[in-house]
DNA sequence: AATAGCGCTATCTTTTTGGATACTACAATA
DNA sequence: TATTGTAGTATCCAAAAAGATAGCGCTATT
């Protein structure tokens, strides 16, 4: 056995919990998850995000390449945010924070 | 059909991801999913942590019932942190974002 | 023409987070 | 006895995160 090399990469660990971290970053892959959204869409699914948050989130999160920002200009204005390659491949580990949550939050919550 | 319910459940995610959340947490964990370990060892482990945030991270951990705080006073004073059941259950959810964080690093962390 | 909805932006303030630095009490070691 | 190590505390401060509130240009609806 005799393993002295970290088991877990912590760095690994702050770096992508800064990616789905903050207040949220993570209920809003979890909300673009479900299906493509808009940005008053998410807003209303979010509950009690400002706007100006959840622009600055979302940006945040268009440069990290985890969602699509789009607009469907058709006559009418439509902005149209889904999750890219990457951001879809988070769903697993997003559904286990869920299951977790729920297994844990009545111990572990209060 | 008619599923109005929101497919997953956002507030789940806002908790968990608080509780393993900010710049240490989640690797304060991750450390102590090898073995448990001493504060001065944490510290040494997570590199620029001050004892401050340390102090700080560890109480709210031990708070949420995720970390066990031990004072092993034989002669020498030795305190001893280690995960409880709560806590050795998210291994495989910090394992899954190692994981996913050693896959997507390069294209999303740049 | 007025109102409502969309997708934001701007400004200001509060709250939270965490770093810097110094210091402490105690014990073991040299 | 001086130094080193352990396990923290105490203060102060800067930066980041996030809320409150208002407003804007545009379009669609009534």
């Amino acid at each position: 056995m005799m393993n002295k090399q970290k088991h877990i990469p912590n760095r690994d660990v702050q770096d992508v919990i800064e990616l789905i971290g903050g207040r949220w970053r993570g209920a809003i892959l979890a909300s673009l998850c479900d299906k493509e959204k808009r940005f008053n869409e998410l807003k209303r699914d979010l509950g009690t995000i400002t706007p100006r948050t959840l622009t600055k989130e979302l940006k945040y999160l268009e440069i990290n390449k985890l969602v699509i920002r789009e607009v469907d200009a058709e006559g009418s204005i439509s902005v149209v945010y889904s999750l890219t390659k990457h951001g879809m491949s988070l769903e697993p580990l997003i559904g286990q924070i869920v299951v977790w949550g729920q297994k844990h939050r009545k111990e572990v919550l209060g």
